[in-house]
DNA sequence: ATTGTATGAGACAAAGAGGTCTCATAAGGG
DNA sequence: CCCTTATGAGACCTCTTTGTCTCATACAAT
């Protein structure tokens, strides 16, 4: 599947180095390839046989992480359901994996198929979002962008919150949806 | 001011750099010294004259992003008005700002001095949070911190948003305020 | 004009990161 | 048990970035 994946190599020790870079570089998108390595426990010199270079890395990590939510959202949304039901489901399947999301937010991908992985998760999103307008669920006079950039950071703020023990993570969904549809005001 | 000012050396260059590090770092914060300096139209020497080292500049950039931030808002917000109209004109004053405020999101910066102006623009943010629950702007049973969360994330899908054309900078201060208290749901 | 002095350009060294290679070793499958 | 092979440790190189230094030049005030 990975474009490095190379008969042999053992499985596990790859995916060890796809998991510490995401977790490391999601909070310093600058950290060296031997952070990585040390972080996964794993030799220098496995990371480089299992990569070729921090560009791919960093292409395998997108490529996950956008399996991941793609995965996530897939299991949890009913695409039969009411375009306000997806939202909430949405935001409880994309809620936890904030890092992962984070990390996708930052970085710009060159790989071909990361990239056309996240334009279709944009497409997704706004295909929700126009649902949402359709029944009545978002004012038609906010422009449709404006929306999808709320949505996005709804989904990185409740991630943080989360991590930071601010919000417990069971109100963190249905907080994202009343702020996105509701808002904050004291007046309902 | 500046800890590293120096009597003598021209004040023009070391404010050029400082521009060119705000403009530069907003967008990409690896960005090295020499593109600093390129940037600056500044010789790489000149550079270091100024500032001892990348966190020296650092600081004095997150000094100089606060200061500005806090005099827009100082200038623009009536400290007598009503909670919601200074929320509003906080949103005008900081928008604009974007880049400044971007920078000062993801540095976590060491000198003391511009950590506490941080702390204090949080504290600002959290008083008029209060002030906003007191008078009835925001449902009393919403985390604070959600609620300063948001403001923060706001400011800068607001100024990314104008930055790529996609909201008029016009509508901005009053879609962030509108999206805060009201949401953006079909039934108002 | 002349006398600071800040500047630009460039040489230089030190430090760090990326990347390759080798070799002994540990692990796993037959 | 043995044989294949992935791994870890480390040496080694290259390239970039940072930081220092020098020197000729441009600029500004007197």
């Amino acid at each position: 599947m990975g474009p490095d994946r190379q008969a042999g190599l053992r499985p596990t020790a790859r995916r060890a180095i796809v998991d510490a870079a995401i977790r490391l570089w999601a909070v310093n998108p600058g950290a060296s390839l031997s952070e990585v390595a040390l972080r996964a426990g794993v030799g220098r010199a496995t990371l480089h046989r299992h990569f070729h270079g921090r560009e791919a890395l960093l292409d395998e990590v997108a490529r996950i992480c956008l399996e991941e939510m793609r995965e996530a959202v897939g299991d949890t949304v009913n695409p039969h359901a009411g375009a306000r039901e997806r939202l909430g489901a949405m935001f409880e399947a994309v809620v936890p994996l904030g890092d992962r999301y984070s990390f996708l937010h930052r970085e710009s991908v060159a790989a071909e198929d990361a990239a056309a992985g996240y334009r279709a998760q944009l497409d997704w999103a706004a295909a929700l979002v126009a649902d949402l307008k359709a029944e009545g669920d978002i004012a038609p006079d906010v422009p449709s962008a404006w929306v999808v950039g709320q949505i996005d950071q709804l989904v990185w703020t409740a991630w943080n919150q989360v991590a930071e023990g601010r919000v417990a993570a069971a109100d963190a969904a249905s907080l994202c949806v009343r702020t996105l549809l509701e808002g904050l005001g004291g007046k309902r």
